[in-house]
DNA sequence: CTATAAAATTGACCATGGTCACTTTTAGAC
DNA sequence: GTCTAAAAGTGACCATGGTCAATTTTATAG
């Protein structure tokens, strides 16, 4: 009868992120296995699968809780005054969701929520993001094209941003860094 | 000392191709099995990974060459005159991209080359919409803002468009379609 | 304290992509 | 024709994500 979490279930997740997070931070994303994270945790497979929908659902977890983190900080800073400013600003977003093609692929996938009752942690990032843009291109501190609504010019960083860093894992455009891909773009986008 | 390719490895090939588009007409292509493919083929599994890296090899091919066709077909078609005009070009491209989430993501995973010797049949067709929208807004017919270079304008095309299908697999943002989504953006990014 | 039903866990098992040592076929050299 | 080396093909086997009927644990009613 009890409709209650019981303890030993956060108690039990807890120990799956754990794991999982030491496993990453040892061998990255793309490596790991969920045998490794149930052995390390001291759990059964199917526990892990009743903890998280499936592998990607933990991906989505711990690469979203991380992308937060990064974008929280960002916020924190100033608003940037120029593309270049954003661009510097934007550096350890990049990093990040370009530290492994896998990790980006991830990001990319869920990106959308496929429903809106189960916006996952990385769609939640994309809400952050937008809201972050938002905010920039909405003051004045930014110099942009005031013919153009801010929500489309948030919606067009978020684009080139993705652009950017998509062409980063293509040979034909390896010569150059995604930052330096992506400062045209926006000098473009918002003048 | 034969180093030429046998006659069989074509046919053998063929008979692959074959059996998978088959098999993708009728069920599409997230739910093809190589089993199925090597079973309507006639083949052993081996053969099947001895023509094909892996079956997201396999996808590269297929899909880049629809895509192929469709890009082909738009570029015989004339010059677009507006945003509007270019969207509605887009039509069939957009429609084949977003017929299945599956084809969407292997299509973006696989639209960068790993390597400039290895360029696939997806990446190819990145390199055709990049030639066709660089032809589209140096032609006169198509005004568009002439403080920008054309190959920035070609890339940010590609780069709304795929932000506006992106969206559409997304919950919060599927009121509207992939169309109507593009549009604004693109009359954005060329005026 | 005991009964019990829901919650949580278990691990044998399955699905499917992918590998590789071995066999068969093929194209020339003689 | 026959010999031979490379090319092509084979299928048992592996790796890994994911399932589910059965079991154990927990909370609470009485």
């Amino acid at each position: 009868m009890a409709k209650t979490v019981q303890a030993r279930t956060l108690k039990t997740r807890a120990k799956l992120l754990s794991a999982a997070k030491d496993l990453i931070e040892h061998s990255g994303y793309e490596a790991l296995r969920v045998e490794e994270v149930v052995l390390k945790a001291g759990v059964a497979k199917g526990t892990f699968f009743s903890h998280f929908k499936d592998k990607e659902a933990l991906m989505d977890q711990l690469i979203g809780a991380r992308l937060s983190e990064i974008l929280t900080e960002i916020e924190a800073g100033p608003v940037p005054r120029s593309a270049s400013d954003m661009v510097a600003a934007l550096t350890p977003f990049i990093a990040f969701a370009t530290s492994e093609r896998y990790v980006f692929d991830i990001m990319l996938r869920y990106s959308g929520a496929a429903a809106i009752s189960e916006i996952g942690p990385i769609a939640q990032t994309f809400l952050q993001h937008y809201e972050l843009f938002l905010k920039w291109v909405t003051d004045p501190a930014l110099p942009t094209r005031d013919t153009i609504a801010p929500e489309l010019m948030a919606e067009g960083i978020s684009a080139f941003m993705i652009q950017a860093m998509s062409l980063n894992f293509c040979a034909l455009h390896s010569s150059a860094s995604v930052e330096e891909r992506l400062e045209p773009y926006l000098e473009a986008w918002l003048n």
